[in-house]
DNA sequence: ACAAAAATTAAACAACCGTTTAATTTAAAC
DNA sequence: GTTTAAATTAAACGGTTGTTTAATTTTTGT
């Protein structure tokens, strides 16, 4: 009669109609909010029936979870595999800089929901998934800088935790910010928007991390 | 019978009820989100019958509108004070730093909404006025650097506009992973927390810009 | 071809949403 | 003290919300 759903966090069968829900989902909360985003919304979208998202995630709140579950699964691959990379300590950071740009870039939408819908009341299986992320991906900036400090390359006094709020944080300020930066800037298509992001946004960081490591006052 | 409503910006008139309201939408505004807050839910936590929210700001969009502008309105002062200021170039860019944090600080919740509610659709007041706030901003942050680059304090080939999203985007990241960071870093108490922000957290994003600004590749 | 399971549907559910109304109480003006 | 305006209230408005139901169609396994 009824599907067996999976209640834990490897929700392995992704059939093609969840998937299609999936990046609906995203779309519109990213467009709306999740509060702002109805299921009726969603399902108009993708084309089902209303009653689709609950038969297959159970509610609108676990339709959440397993956004979040599959639009982050493999960026904890992505930097374990930079750890492995025989580069400079330098190159290594400004590839990690450009991994996590990458990376939120074409994920523009889930970004910020994680940010702005997950940290209130008992959204907390959501929470703690992602949390588990940013203790991964801490750990893998952790063993990058502490190979460029072996190397004497790069201080001995850098906060490190505060490394991601400044990588993240400074991309993150400005997408959200687009329409004051595209009108600043002079940004007329998408494609000069991204562009820019490729480009100038991605140095001025990679700049800005290089100085604050190597730079002595 | 009814009170003449101010429709344009310069809402003066906010008498206690008004601010009351206003407090309190603020809170649940940053803790749930826009949507995810009702009248309902604004009228009981502030103690006062439905209607008044209409009838004192015509609207729930209005409410958000006059909340931004209360929020807001001295943040321009107090740059423009910071400009006239007899300071070396590197002091005034650490107080200026010192002034966003301290003033997003105190203004965590309407800086949350500022940025995740204001951008979609229909907002166009609001974002408006938010855009004129950015625009007042980034002239204060330019004449700043100016002064430093005409001293040969500071490197002549910095992009301004991106020093406030690395500034404001570190602070915001931080406090948007507040959890996470809590755990982290042991913040056990509010004061805890809050005492790091105006030491550690501080201090990283002076450096941080100091570096961009003075070092040499 | 047939039976069981899964997918899909329209309809209904109660709960909540923002806003308006109309009546009443409180305050201000003269 | 009376009149007029402002503040406050409970109730109702139509619409939307997430979710469930029960019936139907489609797919699957044998």
């Amino acid at each position: 009669m009824y599907p067996v759903r999976n209640n834990t966090m490897s929700n392995i069968e992704l059939n093609d109609k969840k998937i299609q829900i999936l990046e609906v989902a995203e779309k519109l909360f990213s467009e709306k909010g999740f509060e702002g985003t109805s299921i009726r919304d969603i399902s108009k979208h993708a084309k089902i029936n209303i009653a689709m998202v609950s038969y297959y995630f159970g509610s609108k709140e676990r339709l959440l979870e397993a956004l979040i579950i599959y639009k982050t699964s493999d960026l904890k691959l992505q930097l374990e595999n930079l750890l492995q990379e025989n580069l400079e300590p330098i190159e290594k950071v400004n590839k990690l800089i450009e991994i996590y740009i990458n990376r939120i870039s074409c994920n523009k939408g889930i970004f910020r929901v994680l940010h702005f819908e997950i940290n209130s009341e008992k959204r907390e299986k959501s929470m703690i998934a992602f949390t588990e992320l940013k203790k991964g991906n801490l750990k893998s900036v952790e063993s990058i800088i502490a190979q460029g400090q072996a190397k004497g390359v790069f201080r001995k006094d850098v906060i490190i935790p505060l490394l991601t709020p400044t990588i993240i944080g400074t991309f993150f300020h400005f997408h959200m910010n687009k329409p004051f930066f595209v009108e600043l800037l002079n940004l007329k298509t998408e494609e000069m928007y991204n562009n820019y992001i490729k480009t100038s946004l991605t140095k001025h960081i990679q700049q800005t991390i290089k100085a604050l490591l190597v730079y002595e006052n």
